[in-house]
DNA sequence: GCGACAG
DNA sequence: ATCTTGTCGC
């Protein structure tokens, strides 16, 4: 599998033009058949910058069952690429990838920050992410990229699908909490929308963002010793 | 040429 | 993404 240093060096300084062409061209890869094994562990992806030149990947695997945490890795790396929208898997793989090696507890699925297939290109990066990994994964944003959609209803669960000019589904607008904006999911890899739409779901407590992201993000994030606090609490 | 634009 | 306190509302 393509480890973390490899990517780093070979997307450092990439044009963009020869970026969207790999798009292109990894797009071809994502299966989205459900294929998932039963799912047992889910794990959140996130990446969080210190500072202008310095990002830091944290993922948490959860217990799908209980959403307990049971494991967790972070992983820093030089900002070795520009954020552009359309090309941000360029700018965060690397050091996701560096994060996971580190791991200990396999994740049946990444529920990753950011979309799956519902990109300009359809390689948003948990589609990416998914084809690099092998892994299954599923794009949690919380704003759309591209694509159009109708109105949403305003019930917990309900969701209105996310269409691209031809009229082919992207994903789902997916209300997870009444009352807030809705969530933009899509299946990035070896899922199709209704497992994606169902995993989240079930990742989703009282919160309009589910488990997993809400770890990852914090984290992540600069306030990440708050919930590394956290995690040792349950240990 | 004029908007739109994940994190 | 990040810089940041209080504050409006259930």
């Amino acid at each position: 599998m393509v480890t973390a240093q490899q990517l780093q060096q070979q997307w450092a300084d990439m044009d963009a033009s020869r970026a969207r062409r790999i798009q292109r061209d990894t797009a071809t890869q994502i299966r989205l058949s459900d294929d998932l094994p039963p799912v047992r562990t889910v794990a959140g992806v996130d990446v969080g910058f210190e500072n202008a030149d310095t990002a830091r990947a944290a993922i948490v695997v959860l217990d799908y069952r209980t959403l307990e945490p049971l494991d967790y890795a972070l992983a820093r790396l030089p900002v070795a690429f520009p954020y552009v929208p359309g090309l941000l898997s360029f700018r965060e793989c690397p050091v996701i990838l560096r994060a996971l090696e580190q791991l200990r507890v396999a994740p049946d699925v990444l529920l990753c920050d950011g979309h799956g297939i519902a990109h300009p290109r359809r390689l948003g990066i948990a589609a990416h992410l998914g084809v690099l990994t092998g892994l299954p994964a599923v794009g949690v944003a919380k704003k759309r990229l591209t694509g159009r959609h109708g109105e949403v209803p305003e019930g917990r669960g309900e969701w209105t699908p996310l269409l691209d000019r031809a009229g082919d589904t992207l994903g789902a607008v997916l209300r997870t909490r009444v009352g807030t904006r809705p969530l933009i999911v899509s299946p990035g890899h070896r899922t199709d929308l209704a497992t994606a739409l169902e995993l989240v779901m079930a990742c989703t407590t009282r919160y309009r963002l589910p488990e997993t992201t809400r770890w990852a993000d914090g984290l992540a994030s600069n306030r990440g010793q708050r919930w590394l606090a956290r995690l040792d609490a349950l240990r």
